[in-house]
RNA sequence: GCGCCCGUAGCUCAGCCGGAUAGAGCGUCGGCCUCCGGAGCCGAAGGUCAGAGGUUCGAAUCCUCUCGGGCGCGCCA
C-alpha cells in the first residue's frame, strides 16, 4: 500500500468535511492536491499542499485554509501534528506506528511490497527492440530490450496487464538484401562461390550484408534446398530463401534476447499484415474517412534534395492529427511504404483492446514519433493514446577509452558479446542508470569493478550484506524465527535513533516509488530509488561500528536485535523488489 | 529552414504533470579500520539550474524567444 495515497485519501475526506460545513464552496478541483514527504525532513513526515492550491477557488487565504484544515487533520488517525508552514503547507507528523506498520507490510510481502493496484489491470501494450530480422542484435538495441522489458515489468508490479511486443519488418526492401546475401552464402556452401567472389559483390554493391553469421545460415539453406536454387533466376529462389533467412535471424535475435533475460508475448509480421490484407484493409478504412488522398509535397526547406521534383503521391493526412506534413503510404511502384504496414500494425494492436500503447524506438526514429501518433489518433477515434520512449545511443568505453566499432574491420560489437563478457544483469542494470533520452556510457571496466562507482555492484553489495547480517543471526539466536514472517512479528518499536526510522521511511516509500514510476513510464527510477536505499543501508551498517549501540546484533539483547533484523530484512525485501522489476537476480554472496 | 530531445557543482548525472534552503556520486580537502563483510562510511568546500522575458502566492520544473549540442526531415526500415 502507498502509504502516502492513504493519507492523500484522508486530506480529502477532511476537505469533504469542510465544505460540507459551508467552509469550502462544493465541486473545487481537489486534482492537484499531492500528499509527499517534505523537502526537509526536519518538517514532518509528511506536506500536503492542498491550502495553497484550493485557496485561491475558495476564495481564502491559503494560511487560514491550511489552519481549518491543519486543526481537522491533527484528529486523524496516526496524526500527531498538523502545522502550518511557509506560505501554506500542512506539515504532518505521524505516530511511529504508521511507518513501523509499514515495515511489517513489506517483511509479510516479500518481494510482492510495492505492488499497486493503480493500473486496475488495465491492458497496456509495449512494442519494443523490432530490429530489423537481418542480422544478429547489437548493442544499440540492448538498451532498447532493457528500457522495454524493464518499464513492462513496472507496469505489471503497478497493475497493468501488459502486452511485449515485437514488430517483425520483414516485408521490406531490407529482408530481400538478406535474401540475396544468405543466397551467396548458399552458394559458397555448395562450393559455387568462394570467400574472394562474395567480398568482389560486396565491394560492387550487389550485396549488403556480408557479416560471417550468414555463412552457418548459407550452409543450412543448402542442407535444405540441396542444389535447387544454384542457376535458377532469383524470382525463383528469393521468397523462400528469404522466409527461411528470416526465420533463422528471428531465431537468433530471440536467442540473443533470451540471453538477456528479455521474452515477448506476441511476435506481428509486417509480411503476414500484408498478406493478410490488413494493410489494404485498413487503407481503405482511411479512404473512407477522407484521410487518404493524392497530393504533392512541398520540398522540405533549407534542405531540398538534389533530384527533387514534385510529383503526385499518395498521402495520410497525419496533420489532420497534429502532424506536420501529410506522410506517404504507397511507393512509385505502387506497393505500401514502411509506413503503411505500420498503420496497419497500429490499427491492429487497437482493435486488439489496447488504447495504450507504449512504443520505444532509437532515438533516430524521433522524426517518425507525430505520425504514429496521428495514426493512433486515426484509427482510434481519438480514444487510444501514443507514448513513444526514444533511447539515446550507447558508448560503449574500456577504461574510459572508446571501443572501437566497425562493421568493415568486423569488431563490431554484439549485444550477445556484452552479456557474455559482463554478465546480463549488469547489463541490464547499467542500461537503466540513465532515463531513456539520455545518452549513455557503458564502461566495461567499470561496471563490472567492485566500488562505489559502480551502481550495480553498489545495490548488490548492500543486498549481499543484509544476507549477511541474517546469516549471522542464525548462528547468533538459534531457534529464533528470523524468517520475514517471523521478523514481521517482532517489536519493531524499540527502532528508536533517527536512522533507523528514516531508513523505514525510505522503505515505505516504496510503493509511492512504484507507482510514481509506472504513471511516469520511467523505469530509470528504480535503480536510483535501489541506489539510495543501499546508501542508507551502508551508512548504517558503518555507524554500528562507529557506535556500538547501534550495531544491528546486540548479542545480549534479543528484542533489539530482531527488531533490526527487521529492518535489514526489509532493506532486502525492498531491493529484491526492486530488482525483480529490472530483470536483475539479487545475489545473496558476493565473489 | 522546420520538428523532436538535451543544456543543473570542476566531471558524470538525479530532481521536471509548479512547492519550502536545488540533491547524489566522482574528483579535491579533512577524518573513520581489534568489529554483523572497510569491496565501506562520515565531514567540508563547490551552483547566475545555458541566457532573456512571461504565467503564478511560488518556476530547475509550465509558456515564448535567443544561444549551444544531438537526432530527424518525399517512395530506408
Amino acid at each position: 500500500m502507498n502509504i502516502f495515497a492513504a493519507y492523500k485519501d484522508i486530506v480529502l475526506a477532511e476537505l469533504d468535511a469542510l465544505t460540507a460545513e459551508g467552509l469550502l464552496p462544493a465541486g473545487l478541483d481537489t486534482g492537484r492536491v499531492t500528499v509527499e514527504p517534505p523537502r526537509d525532513p526536519s518538517h514532518g513526515d509528511m506536506a500536503t499542499n492542498a491550502a495553497m492550491v484550493l485557496a485561491k477557488p475558495a476564495g481564502q487565504k491559503p494560511r487560514d485554509l491550511a489552519a481549518a484544515l491543519a486543526a481537522r487533520l491533527e484528529r486523524a488517525a496516526g496524526v500527531t501534528e498538523a502545522s502550518v508552514a511557509g506560505p501554506g503547507f500542512i506539515n504532518l507528523r505521524l505516530l511511529p506506528a504508521v511507518w513501523l506498520t509499514c515495515l511489517r507490510d513489506c517483511l509479510r510481502a516479500g518481494p510482492a511490497y510495492g505492488d499497486s493496484r493503480i493500473g486496475d489491470r488495465r491492458r497496456v501494450n509495449v512494442e519494443f527492440v523490432s530490429a530489423n530480422p537481418t542480422g544478429p542484435m547489437h548493442v544499440g538495441h540492448a538498451r532498447g530490450a532493457v528500457v522495454g522489458d524493464a518499464l513492462a515489468a513496472l507496469l505489471e508490479k503497478a497493475g497493468f496487464r501488459v502486452a511485449r511486443e515485437y514488430y517483425i519488418n520483414d516485408a521490406g526492401a531490407q529482408v530481400d538484401a538478406l535474401a540475396r546475401a544468405a543466397h551467396a552464402r548458399y552458394l559458397q556452401a555448395l562450393g559455387r562461390l568462394g570467400e574472394a567472389d562474395i567480398a568482389a559483390m560486396l565491394a560492387r554493391k550487389e550485396l549488403e550484408y556480408g557479416g560471417d553469421y550468414l555463412v552457418p545460415v548459407g550452409e543450412r539453406l543448402a542442407a535444405e534446398f540441396g542444389d535447387a536454387y544454384v542457376d535458377e533466376p532469383e524470382a525463383t529462389w528469393l521468397a523462400p530463401v528469404r522466409e527461411r533467412a528470416v526465420a533463422m535471424m528471428l531465431d537468433a535475435i530471440k536467442d540473443d534476447l533470451a540471453a538477456l533475460g528479455v521474452a515477448f508475448d506476441v511476435f506481428t509480421s509486417e509480411r503476414g499484415l500484408v498478406q493478410a490484407g490488413r494493410v489494404d484493409a485498413t487503407l481503405a478504412f482511411l479512404e473512407a474517412q477522407d484521410l487518404i488522398y493524392t497530393g504533392v509535397l512541398e520540398p522540405p526547406k533549407g534542405k531540398t534534395p538534389e533530384d527533387w521534383e514534385p510529383r503526385p503521391q499518395t498521402l495520410f493526412r497525419a496533420t489532420r492529427f497534429g502532424d506536420d506534413v501529410d506522410r506517404p503510404v504507397r511507393k512509385s511502384d505502387g506497393s505500401w511504404t514502411y509506413f503503411a504496414g505500420d498503420i496497419a500494425y497500429h490499427r491492429d494492436k487497437v482493435e486488439r483492446g489496447f488504447s495504450d500503447l507504449i512504443n520505444v524506438f532509437g532515438a533516430d526514429h524521433g522524426g517518425y514519433v507525430k505520425r504514429l501518433q496521428a495514426v493512433v489518433r486515426a484509427v482510434s477515434d481519438g480514444h487510444a493514446h501514443l507514448d513513444v520512449k526514444l533511447c539515446q545511443l550507447v558508448s560503449l568505453l574500456d577504461r574510459g577509452e572508446p571501443v572501437k566499432m566497425s562493421k568493415r574491420a568486423g569488431t563490431f560489437v554484439t549485444l550477445r558479446d556484452v552479456v557474455n563478457r559482463v554478465g546480463k544483469d549488469v547489463v541490464r542494470f547499467i542500461m537503466l542508470t540513465r532515463k531513456n533520452d539520455a545518452a549513455l556510457e557503458f564502461d566495461f571496466a567499470k561496471v563490472t569493478e567492485q566500488s562505489r562507482d559502480n551502481p550495480v555492484w553498489y545495490v548488490q553489495y548492500a543486498h549481499a550484506r543484509a544476507c549477511s547480517v541474517l546469516r549471522h543471526a542464525e548462528t547468533l539466536f538459534p531457534g529464533r524465527d528470523l524468517s520475514p514472517a517471523g521478523l514481521a512479528d517482532a517489536a519493531v518499536e524499540v527502532l528508536e535513533a533517527p536512522e533507523e526510522r528514516d531508513l523505514v521511511r525510505l522503505l515505505a516509500s516504496w510503493p509511492r516509488l512504484v507507482e510514481g514510476a509506472a504513471e511516469a513510464h520511467e523505469p530509470h527510477r528504480v535503480p536510483y530509488f535501489l541506489g539510495e536505499v543501499a546508501a542508507a543501508f551502508h551508512g548504517l551498517w558503518t555507524k554500528g561500528k562507529d557506535d556500538a549501540e547501534l550495531r544491528f546484533l546486540v548479542p545480549d539483547d534479543p528484542a533489539r536485535s530482531l527488531a533490526r533484523l527487521a529492518l535489514v530484512q526489509g532493506v532486502a525485501t525492498v531491493i529484491a523488489s526492486g530488482l525483480q522489476i529490472i530483470g536483475v537476480e539479487p545475489v545473496r554472496e558476493l565473489r
